[in-house]
DNA sequence: CCGTTCCTGTAGTGATCACTCCAGTAAATC
DNA sequence: GATTTACTGGAGTGATCACTACAGGAACGG
């Protein structure tokens, strides 16, 4: 057991169905909705697979949660790989829209995070304590994207209006469940809403 | 069967006992994990009373989300009756401190109603359904606002600032769960992204 | 007093829940 | 070919689920 191992039967194979199919009924009925057996039905899998790939229900939500989450950051790392060009603000404004256009792509985990937040259940940690690590993990990155571009305010302003861009792509995230959203225009608007208090705050403090 | 009618028993106490009972429980852990048997437990009647006031689980948590928003409604109202002095700015800044500060006061009905847009199941209509008009209710009542604030916007503009503040405002409920925030500042500064978000798309339509 | 209405209490229903036991099997290692 | 490892299949555990049937008590109108 010194390396990844090789799969003697589809375990592997096994493994991402049943996540899928996790993801896919967590996604339509919430946690306590997602029971054992139409995972299995979904999967094709019996329980007793299940409970082999995954100690129990708890750690099988985290990983799902986890594994949609690397393949946000994935894509959004792929995405970043091109710095985009022009003013200051075009910049600004294209990176947002490509953290938006990632989370439309694999939105797993922010909804069962979301979910898992709102349901504060005294008795599930694992899978809520995941999506706290993967948004705080987010929180920071965005935090060193503003002190770049936000020289001007305090960490104190920077702060807000991270925690301010994190709510309203949580709020765009659930309004597209809602009604037809175009998130690119979406998150455009959030830019310039960004960018709008930013420039505010910064007028406040030259005089207060 | 003409009028409200006299209480025989002390059936319409029992009714609102069982009503924040189910606000409890389902706050906590969400629609499927809203049991019945716990609701019993915590308002301390017996589960053919709840059968006897609610039709079925849906109902009662519509009935739920109905009054904990008629109560942010009146609370709104309530606030509102004395209108705010100022800049138009203030008054704008004002306004949205004040409906959020009635959120905090009455987070139920936002709550379960964000939970339930995210579970999005296909045999629970009721509730979900409710949380939705109460939600286009308070839609049409922003775009009144804003639609007297920003007479320089065109109605499409209008509708994505009155989508990004809903937005925001429910991110930022989110974010409450999470970490300790100050709402008061929080939608001050929503206020304040708003307001730089109106007036660049006011300055982008002078020069396209 | 009687009857009606409102509401509660007891005791269930079958279905489904998370989870387990364990025999069986296929592939890799020896 | 024997043994070990990695899974699968089936059958079932007690607990809890939403919900119901029904008898009976308390407050009312008559």
């Amino acid at each position: 057991m010194t390396q990844t191992r090789r799969r003697r039967a589809n375990g592997e194979a096994s493994r991402q169905r049943i996540l899928d199919a996790a993801a896919d009924v967590a996604g339509e009925r919430g946690y306590e909705g997602t029971s054992i057996n139409l995972v299995s039905d979904r999967s094709g899998l019996p329980p007793s697979s299940i409970y082999w790939h995954f100690k129990n229900k708890d750690e099988l939500i985290a990983a799902v949660i986890d594994r949609s989450f690397s393949a946000w950051a994935e894509a959004l790392r792929r995405s970043m790989v091109m710095p985009p060009e022009g003013t200051r603000e075009d910049v600004f404004r294209l990176t947002l829209k490509r953290s938006g256009r990632a989370l439309a792509e694999f939105p797993d985990f922010l909804r069962l995070g979301i979910m898992l937040i709102l349901e504060r259940r005294p008795d599930e940690p694992t899978a809520r304590q995941k999506f706290l690590e993967v948004r705080e993990h987010t929180a920071d990155r965005t935090r060193a994207l503003y002190e770049l571009y936000f020289d001007d305010l305090d960490a104190d302003d920077i702060a807000a209006l991270v925690r301010l861009t994190i709510a309203t792509a949580d709020g765009l995230f659930i309004a597209r469940e809602i009604e037809e959203i175009d998130l690119s225009s979406a998150f455009d608007l959030l830019a310039n809403a960004v960018l709008g208090a930013a420039s505010r705050l910064a007028a406040a403090r030259s005089q207060p």
